[in-house]
DNA sequence: TCAAAAGTGTTGGGTATACACCCATGT
DNA sequence: ACATGGGTGTATACCCAACACTTTTGA
């Protein structure tokens, strides 16, 4: 495009992918122990590079299929950016990488034996710790605030439950990712009160020790209105 | 980041500008006319190639600069998303597009002399007519589409308007971008109780015929709290 | 009968909308 | 004077946070 010719600089494209869940009440992200140099060793987000006749949306979606074990085209896939810092790759200094955020529910574990990586959930809060490779403290820093707007305007959250789910779960993602408390009455209607993202499947699951819950699976909704809002200010850290 | 070391596809990486502003109370996007092949003759974004020791931010900024003529720095500048369909562009398969958004004051003209390419504004309605080069169209789009929701929840809008401004300046913006009328009392009222948006100037400007309208000129904020309501239906074609 | 979680009712305060109205200036 | 756009006041409706309260189950 620029009119006189110059040489262009042909480049590496990865696709990197922040895959969330909900374990045990906190936020999991997916992340594998690098086989190779650079950073051999050390954890990082997994990813592939871009192939032959792939875009980097097939190019994401192979990878969650490798990484999780699960149908890439039923799961929440969406990118967040491209990170095309000259110095992120210590080795090659044009390796630029797109950057996905995914949201799966609560596998039983990633597929560790079809894979030499060992691939693993680990807290988000702990990673943010330990560090990530490369510039993956970054890239996830920012998919999960990614995540953290998009439950509030769309319907995202059901991407984090099963195909069958209590109200009392969707409520817990939201309390997770966003490290609040929320009102369950008020949540409650909230919900089952914006159109198309709730449909009652009629069945219940009984609890512990208290009333069943209702059953529902995700709605064909994608857009949440009116938005969920936001406390003003976190009650307890999650 | 595979085990099995695979040859690694090298690609070449654009950066392409969505440039908008308001002209004659329309939206209006930046293009050029293409001197090289494919689609030479027609009409596309502005855009350039990723050089050595840049990041595409960097490359997006220079071409922004080259563009316009402005100081890349204190232009909004913000990254959209990657385009990378296999078959995007005709002739070289492997060819990916990262896509940026820029937001300028009305200025007197694109620095037309500057380069041989014809960089003319253009009423983004009519582009949608007429059709651009390569995905271009839907970078466009979705361009546009970011604009829209950015000035709901960030101060954006003031990127439209040059160093001072009227608060009928910043309602026009919102006018012409959502494509509405919006009520000018309540809109007055929510930008100045916005903390940090607006910093009155004391400088007034005066009207063709009426009372003098106030300066301002954009405050620290970034973010817009509350939000800025968009009304439930288009009023008026802007 | 009690504990625990689900779910409903009700109320007060804040925010948006609609619109009446006043202000300041050029012609 | 009057037209024109800038700006203020105010009433209504709606939405949301808070919380009291009822329901349904297992122990």
């Amino acid at each position: 495009m620029t009119r006189t010719r110059r040489a262009r600089l042909k480049v590496t494209v990865a696709a990197d992918l922040v895959i969330l869940t909900i374990r045990d009440g906190r936020l999991n992200v997916l992340v594998v122990e690098r086989a190779n140099e650079p950073f051999a060793g050390e954890l990082a987000l997994p990813g592939g590079f871009l192939r032959g006749g792939e875009s980097l949306d097939d190019t994401a979606a192979r990878e969650l299929a490798e990484e999780t074990g699960m149908d890439a085209a039923s799961l929440h896939l969406e990118q967040v950016g491209v990170y095309s810092a000259p110095d992120r790759d210590p080795r090659d200094p044009r390796v630029i990488a797109s950057a996905y955020l995914a949201i799966a529910p609560d596998l039983p574990l990633p597929t560790a034996g079809s894979d030499a990586r060992a691939a693993t959930w680990l807290p988000v809060e702990r990673v943010r710790e330990t560090g990530l490779a490369f510039d993956h403290d970054e890239i996830l820093r920012d998919a999960v605030e990614l995540a953290r707007v998009k439950l509030q305007f769309t319907t995202l959250a059901t991407a984090f439950c099963g195909a069958e789910f209590t109200i009392g779960d969707l409520r817990e993602v939201y309390e997770v990712v966003w490290g609040v408390q929320l009102d369950k009455p008020n949540f409650h209607r909230k919900v089952t009160d914006a159109e198309g993202f709730l449909v009652a499947t009629g069945g219940k699951r009984p609890t512990v020790n208290g009333r069943p819950a209702a059953l529902y699976r995700a709605g064909p909704a994608r857009e949440l209105t009116p938005p969920m809002m936001r406390p003003r200010r976190a009650t307890q850290s999650a």
